[in-house]
DNA sequence: CTGTTAGCGCATTCAC
DNA sequence: GTGAATGCGCTAACAG
């Protein structure tokens, strides 16, 4: 009864005698005990890289909302960029019984291992696990789209990015996105990936701009590579936008107060949290389970930092 | 045995044959089980703002370090903004036996409620509770010391500071810390609060600006309001550091990208996530438990932001 | 409709 | 030095 089952008959003059008792002596269910009868802890367990990059914090947040909502706590794992690990090492949370299972937003594939798919309730959040069927991510060639189509429009015919590396399944998505949307339109794009850092980004901009054909329109993967990008440009003396235009893939509030506000597309990384532990819940509850994609509208949120190319016309 | 009991007589052939069992069988010890029969989950719960600011995914990294350090897993509670509770609403956490202690790490103070201690064992982090003996804080006084006075010595004599609202302890203590500190070296100090964003930082460094007079040097107290900062700047005409030095009390690896690139004091935050879950981890094991004032040293990061005011001759 | 009981998996105590 | 028994606090199944 203290559990509220439904589906139970009783007086209520004791319901409320029981009701009072509880309240009275403050008396607290025993999650542990609980969960040794149940054989659920209703917790989760999430590894996450816990980075300098806002979006993180947004899907944590998203995810903790909806944990919450399902009556589940969260406990967090953190993943370093210089100590990663393949996700059966986080098996044994479930296997221990500390957690029910398991959300993994490690964005980065580790290449080189045979993937060995894991055996306890799980979901591979912003990246496509060796298993289907677990995979919560977001529509990165939707947000390709509007990057290439963005840039069309204004008249771009070619473009670069500069991006992380491609074992993040992220990037590597929206490279062959970026890929087929710029043949689809007759562009030409070309690439550098390097460290999602700013110094990584400076680099990387600095090799995309010694490329024969400078790009006139950039778009660059997260919030620190930004960083770097511009100060490369301004190194180099390029003007935003008119020697070149940006598009971050990274929105933040930050980029509204720049010197040259920065244009971006927007990713739902709140319902991307929330949609990973919703559908680990379901597989935990036994319920099927496919990969889902989040629908939630991309925007574009366009500020100044694009325009049309020095010399050519707009379109239309 | 299996818990590794030191002191346990037993014949190596029995052990020996255990442990190869234990190997082949892939048992795994229950987690609840022992929690329920110790009386200790090995969880800690943390409630912090998921926030954009990175310097929460340091002090989140250096709690969960520790954390595993001591063999105990932290979950993670998420207190927005816009739903600021009490600590004792935590409770119920370790009430419940779903986690040993509580963690405190936002930074928020409740006001007008009658400061109710907590009864389970807890931390605050980065702040103080109403109940002496439980705090884990940085060295905020040191930190305006080195902004005041590399300041001092740079020849200023009016500086201003725009930072979060007082009901933050952090800000409280600098706000105390930098009107002493500036009173002693004969320098005067004007303050604007606003909100930890960027909107915020705008808003008061207009404010601050339109003050009759104009200090010549800023301190900003977090990174979101300083891009607001840089913009005000920007719109008035003021020139960094030509007509207004600048100095962020938040560190991160941006900065050193910005335009002009920013001087920052650089604060232990990982030391201060860790020094948290250590003096915890001592609370739930019974251990006496005073406040903790992190001594690592904090580092004044010299780069472009900061200059002699204009016409000032240098002293010394 | 209500009160009693068995057992979840472990650690600890007690016989052997 | 080793095995068996007890109980942590809960829920579900059962007897009254």
């Amino acid at each position: 009864m203290l559990s509220g089952d439904a589906n139970l008959t009783i007086r209520p003059e004791t319901r409320d005698r029981i009701l009072l008792a509880v309240r009275e002596q403050g008396y607290r269910p025993n999650a542990m005990a609980r969960a040794l009868k149940q054989s659920r802890t209703g917790a989760l367990a999430m590894v996450v890289p816990l980075l300098r990059n806002p979006i993180w914090s947004s899907i944590q947040r998203g995810a903790l909302q909806a944990a919450a909502a399902n009556g589940q706590v969260v406990m967090i794992l953190d993943e370093p960029p210089d100590d990663l690990r393949s996700p059966i090492d986080y098996q044994y949370l479930i296997e221990e019984s500390r957690a029910d299972g398991l959300v993994i937003a490690t964005a980065q594939r580790l290449t080189g291992t045979r993937p060995q798919s894991l055996t306890v309730p799980h979901v591979y959040l912003n990246r496509r696990g060796p298993d289907g069927g677990n995979n919560v991510v977001m529509d990165e060639e939707g947000a390709m789209r509007l990057f290439v189509e963005h840039l069309a429009a204004l008249g771009h015919r070619r473009i670069g990015v500069v991006d992380a590396f491609k074992v993040i399944d992220t990037v590597h998505r929206r490279t062959a996105a970026t890929r087929a949307l710029c043949a689809e339109h007759g562009m030409s794009a070309t690439f550098e990936h390097a460290v999602d850092t700013e110094v990584g980004g400076y680099d990387a901009t600095l090799r995309l701009l010694s490329r024969r054909d400078v790009p006139t329109a950039i778009g660059v993967g997260n919030l620190n590579q930004l960083f770097g990008m511009l100060k490369a440009l301004r190194e180099v003396g390029a003007a935003v936008p008119n020697d070149v235009s940006l598009i971050s893939f990274d929105e933040d509030d930050c980029l509204e107060f720049l010197e040259v506000p920065i244009t971006s597309v927007s990713m739902p990384l709140l319902q991307l949290g929330a949609a990973a532990v919703e559908a680990l819940v379901d597989r935990i509850n036994g319920r099927p389970g496919t990969d889902v994609m989040i629908t939630d509208p991309l925007v574009l949120v366009e500020r100044s930092s694009t325009a049309s190319p020095r010399g050519a016309r707009r379109p239309r």
